[in-house]
DNA sequence: AGTAGGACCTGGTGGC
DNA sequence: TGCCACCAGGTCCTAC
């Protein structure tokens, strides 16, 4: 979503501002946000964790807007006369100078919209308290495995636990424990440092293919485009339920932890 | 300390 | 075809 936004947005002017979704306003109101942002240019876009952050400018006034798409989020890129549908799912617009608008789409209504100075945006508990970016070189094996030996929580509880590590959501964190054949309910601090290093391996894996395949849309996710990623070719577990696992066969099975389901193979991924 | 359950929302799917 | 129950990639809150 970033690299689409930066290449597709970066350096723009914000000429117009709309929201008919008020609620997903966190810390403004449709009235009063479109004009903090009217006049600023988008200088930066990164991500922290799930968190989208926006850097703007206006000569020496800097703002950040973050937004967390939650499940069903996404950001749409059009230009002037683009004759693509109409998305009833739009709540917010960024009219750009030169036509180019980005549109934030979203089904459930979910997302989380904050706008504010950079020490007010930073120090929120959402991206003060998040955990390890799970690509970054300072998440090494041993890292990893003392993080987990600290848990006593199921392993599928703590890599969706985003304060440890921080990105990963339910669709790659089954995919990451089957390929580490761990089981999910393993309390995460019984894992052995053998498949600790698994864990670390798979987890960059999953996620660098995935940034690759350009995401993985089993549901609703669209690039910028409106187009689906690819990460179905290559899923392995996630949705599975009762077809045969890839390593030995045996069906799939889904379960409830924490209230999300979880898929795994009931064989190869050990309790 | 940890977890379950509900809340926030809407739409898709599968069963009857 | 229509209706209904159930399910959903995230996170936050309360209650146990």
């Amino acid at each position: 979503m970033v690299d689409d936004l930066r290449k597709k947005t970066l350096g723009r002017k914000i000429v117009g501002v709309s929201c008919d979704t008020p609620r997903i306003l966190k810390n403004s109101t449709p009235r009063s946000f479109p004009s903090c942002l009217i006049g600023f240019s988008i200088k930066e876009i990164t991500r922290r964790g799930k968190n989208i952050l926006f850097y703007l400018s206006l000569d020496e006034k800097e703002k950040i807007l973050l937004i967390h798409p939650k499940m069903t989020g996404h950001f749409l890129v059009k230009d002037k006369g683009s004759k693509k549908a109409v998305n009833p799912h739009v709540h917010l617009v960024l009219y750009l100078e030169g036509g180019r608008t980005v549109s934030l789409s979203d089904v459930r209504k979910f997302s989380k919209v904050l706008l504010g100075e950079r020490e007010t945006i930073e120090a929120l508990p959402e991206l003060r308290y998040l955990g390890y970016e799970p690509l970054s070189a300072t998440l090494t094996r041993t890292r990893l495995k003392e993080l987990m030996g600290i848990e006593r929580r199921s392993i599928k509880k703590v890599l969706l636990d985003q304060g440890i590590v921080a990105g990963l959501g339910n669709i790659y964190a089954d995919e990451v424990l089957w390929h580490s054949r761990v089981h999910p309910l393993r309390p995460a601090h019984l894992i052995t440092t053998q498949e600790a290093a698994a864990l670390h391996g798979a987890l960059r894996k999953t996620l660098t293919t995935a940034l690759r395949l350009r995401g993985a849309s089993l549901r609703d996710f669209r690039d910028t485009e409106g187009r689906k990623g690819n990460y179905t070719r290559v899923r392995v577990v996630y949705g599975r339920e009762g077809e045969e696992c890839y390593r030995c066969a045996v069906p799939v099975e889904r379960i409830k932890i924490g209230g999300r389901s979880a898929h795994f193979c009931p064989r190869c991924q050990k309790r």
